[in-house]
RNA sequence: GCCCCCUUCGUCUAGUGGCCCAGGACGUCGGGUUCUCAGCCCGAAAACAGGGGUUCGACUCCCCUAGGGGGUACCA
């Protein structure tokens, strides 16, 4: 049998991480057996501008590499792959249904039906409708028209027996047909519902597995009843379970930020994030970023193959130890039987730490290149950069090493891009380095003095010198390199001493000491 | 209320009746390397939701309870 999966997404302006999980997962398993993954756009009841909405989906999906083969922007053999341009298709439907026998027109008022459901609610027993308002006739149904009163299509659901799915994650599941609804499929508007259109559209284009999130499971028996009345074999079901809150078994929502806030982890990346934001000068907004959403890690400067590798093991593992899967890794031992059936909750700092792992296995090459927007884009360097921009920036690189976590670290180390006589101090480091131990601004001078004479300064070179100058005065080398570190960068932290030195050069160095030193 | 799904260290997970006084990873804690911070290395603490069965033997099978999730919409 031919493979073919899809993910339907709802314009929504943004890729949700549980979404990104689910598209995942069907776009492996679709590449697995050499099938196709389809993106239709579930847009039945949008207002607003759908292209302008689907975008930024569409953006994140493409940044992490799941490709589509048929739906938007490609489109392919059954297009359209909105369902908002394919209304007729499902009144086709619904008319195929009604004269099948498998639906029936209603004209029951909602206050009607709600109170058969309330009754059943107080007797404790399993609502079923009574089917008082079925128009059973077209004598029946101009009756009901003169009351006043307008109709929906209901389905006619069985009420006896039992509907077996065999789910390729949960396996065997079964409902009784009695406790389904006869839910409504046609607005009385003229407009489909949901599950019809899903129905009819996996039909059409010939999807084979439905892979999607737990939460539909429910909704199963209702939609199988529908393809089943409209002549159609099932497709094979694999429920997904959800991704669940850092800490917890509740599941993920983009609408609970103030709680996660309070995720030690889940603080530190949404930090990060706003820092590097503020530094690029990115407007954002808690609505479109934060870490629940996929585009917060694009711009931040996350490897789109971390967090793919993460979101792999995210309810999904291939033994007890195999962590890491390159994209033709995965692709060729992901299998559905091996999805988790409970709900796995979002670990951001686990999330980071596979980013870290694969920034570590960047070339310094390659790690300059990717981290080099973020250097333009904060104006470390011009844009675009120069040759002698990008050859100092993959200086930085290489001194700054695993300290690079994301790309947008790289902003940390503005002190290798700016002018000397613009270097900004941290005042406490200042104080507690250069300003308060008695010796630290005679031994700084005296040391400049020294490594006015280095040559070549290059690493090696002034470490021999720093080395000789402790040596020579019997002091320890803590005694004076924190001072050299504050004068040459204003910071108390930073890259290793002498690679510093080297970049800076001789000249930047005296300079900036020289300044520290007149600002005592 | 009714129906369905789920439950192994804080987190992701391995485990399909004896290999498990439960293994790996992230995180945490301790130690080492060291000019700071990272990184790296070594080590430690840390779990079978609870209760009943079945069995010579249960993390693994069955039942109940609790907790979590979903459906019960003219939402998707």
């Amino acid at each position: 049998m031919k493979v073919r999966t899809r993910f339907a997404p709802s314009p929504t302006g943004y890729l949700h991480i549980g979404g990104v999980r689910t598209a995942l997962f069907c776009w492996l398993f679709a590449r697995r057996h050499g099938g196709q993954f389809v993106l239709r756009i579930d847009d039945t009841d949008q207002q607003r501008n759908v292209e302008q909405a689907l975008e930024p989906i569409l953006e994140g999906l493409r940044w992490l590499g799941i490709d589509w083969d048929e739906g938007p922007e490609v489109d392919g053999p059954h297009a359209p792959y909105y369902q908002s341009q394919r209304q007729s298709r499902y009144q086709q439907a619904v008319e195929q249904l009604l004269a099948g026998g498998h639906a029936y027109y209603d004209y029951a008022r909602t206050e009607e039906i709600t109170a058969e459901r309330e009754a059943a609610q107080q007797e404790k027993r399993q609502f079923v409708y009574s089917r008082r308002w079925r128009a059973r006739s077209d004598e029946d149904a101009q009756r009901f028209e003169a009351e006043g009163r307008q109709r929906v299509v209901r389905l006619l659901m069985p009420r006896e027996g039992t509907l077996v799915i065999d789910d390729l994650v949960r396996g065997r599941v079964e409902f009784a047909w009695a406790s389904e609804q006869d839910h409504v499929v046609q607005r009385t508007d003229g407009s489909c519902l949901y599950h019809l259109a899903s129905v009819v559209d996996d039909h059409d284009f010939e999807i084979s597995h439905v892979i999607r999130a737990e939460e539909h499971l429910s909704n199963t028996p209702r939609q199988a009843f529908i393809a089943q009345s409209l002549g159609y074999d099932l497709p094979q079901y694999a429920h997904l379970p959800y991704v669940a809150e850092p800490g917890s078994r509740n599941k993920l929502s983009k609408r609970k930020l103030e709680k996660y806030l309070k995720n030690k982890d889940f603080k530190t990346l949404a930090e990060l994030g706003e820092q590097i934001a503020a530094r690029i000068g990115l407007a954002t907004s808690a609505e479109t970023f934060n870490p629940v959403i996929v585009d917060f890690y694009r711009e931040i400067g996350f490897l789109p193959e971390a967090l793919v590798n993460y979101l792999l093991l995210l309810g999904w593992s291939l033994d007890d130890k195999t962590e890491t899967f390159s994209r033709e890794e995965m692709i060729a031992q992901f299998s559905l039987e091996r999805v988790n059936r409970a709900p796995a909750s979002f670990d951001p700092a686990k999330l980071l730490a596979f980013q870290q792992r694969y920034m570590q296995q960047l070339s310094v090459e390659q790690r300059a290149t990717f981290v080099r927007p973020w250097a333009e884009l904060g104006k470390l360097i011009s844009t675009p950069a120069s040759e002698k921009e990008r050859a100092r920036l993959q200086k930085v690189v290489t001194a700054a090493g695993d300290r690079l976590r994301v790309g947008g670290d790289i902003l940390d180390y503005e002190e290798f891009f700016t002018e000397d006589d613009k270097l900004a101090y941290d005042e406490k480091a200042f104080e507690k380095r250069i300003r308060k131990p008695d010796d630290a601004a005679l031994l700084l001078r005296e040391l400049a003095a020294a490594l006015a004479g280095v040559e070549p300064f290059s690493a090696p070179e002034v470490e021999a010198a720093v080395r000789a100058f402790i040596e020579q005065r019997g002091i320890k080398i803590g005694q004076v390199i924190h001072a050299l570190r504050v004068a040459a960068t204003g910071k108390a932290v930073g890259c290793g001493m002498f690679e510093t030195l080297e970049i800076l050069g001789r000249d930047s160095t005296l300079t900036r000491i020289e300044r520290a030193l007149a600002q005592l």
